[in-house]
DNA sequence: CATTTGATGTTCT
DNA sequence: GAACATCAAATGC
């Protein structure tokens, strides 16, 4: 699902204006096997229950005090998987993108990390559980011309979770200059 | 350039 | 009360 992922437009939806960019960077984290997700070995907290969801919702959470981060609810229900989104290519709503970031240039400190692409596309909490098929934030289709070449690389920001620290989770496009490093 | 530090609040123990 | 799936500004070369 995470290398699925790469290559389609993330879009959201509000008050009227529309903004979206192409995902070009994304983790993977396994509720019952890996250490670095929420809901490492089933764990149930107010937080986590969204996960347990049947996939094709959204999971927004809050971190550092400051920033809201973006993932994809992808397994059957009690089955707690998800993607993280890291970094987008914006394609539409680029000004409303500077508003919200207050900046004024494209480039990878607009969309590229997790945190900054959440706040690009006003992604908070009130899309916590949302449908990613209605009209406030939505996912599509990957072009068919699509020509990415993808590398697997260990997760960011994940050291604590010891040895599950070193799978090669991460997915991004080779060279694609949203990427963080 | 690289490295450090301060901002900030929700969540879980 | 500690930890935290981060970022940007400030500092040190």
């Amino acid at each position: 699902m995470a290398q699925d992922l790469i290559g389609c437009k993330l879009c959201t939806q509000t008050n009227g204006i529309l903004t979206s960019g192409i995902i070009v960077e994304t983790e993977v984290y396994n509720g019952r096997t890996d250490k670095a997700c929420h809901a490492y070995s089933n764990k149930r907290t107010p937080r986590t229950q969204i996960m347990y969801e049947k996939g094709g919702i959204a999971y927004v959470y809050f971190v550092y005090g400051m920033h809201y981060l973006f993932n994809v609810v992808t397994n059957k229900k009690e089955f707690a998987d998800a993607v993280l989104i890291r970094a987008i290519e914006p394609t539409d709503g680029l000004e409303e993108m500077y508003a919200r970031r207050k900046m004024n240039v494209n480039g990878k400190l607009l969309t590229g990390g997790p945190a900054r692409l959440a706040q690009a596309l006003g992604i908070d909490k009130q899309l916590n559980g949302e449908s990613l098929e209605g009209n406030k934030v939505w996912i599509e289709s990957r072009n068919s011309d699509f020509e990415g070449e993808l590398e697997a690389t260990k997760r960011i920001g994940v050291d604590y979770a010891g040895e599950d620290a070193n799978l090669l989770w991460r997915f991004s496009i080779i060279g694609n200059p949203f990427v963080s490093k």
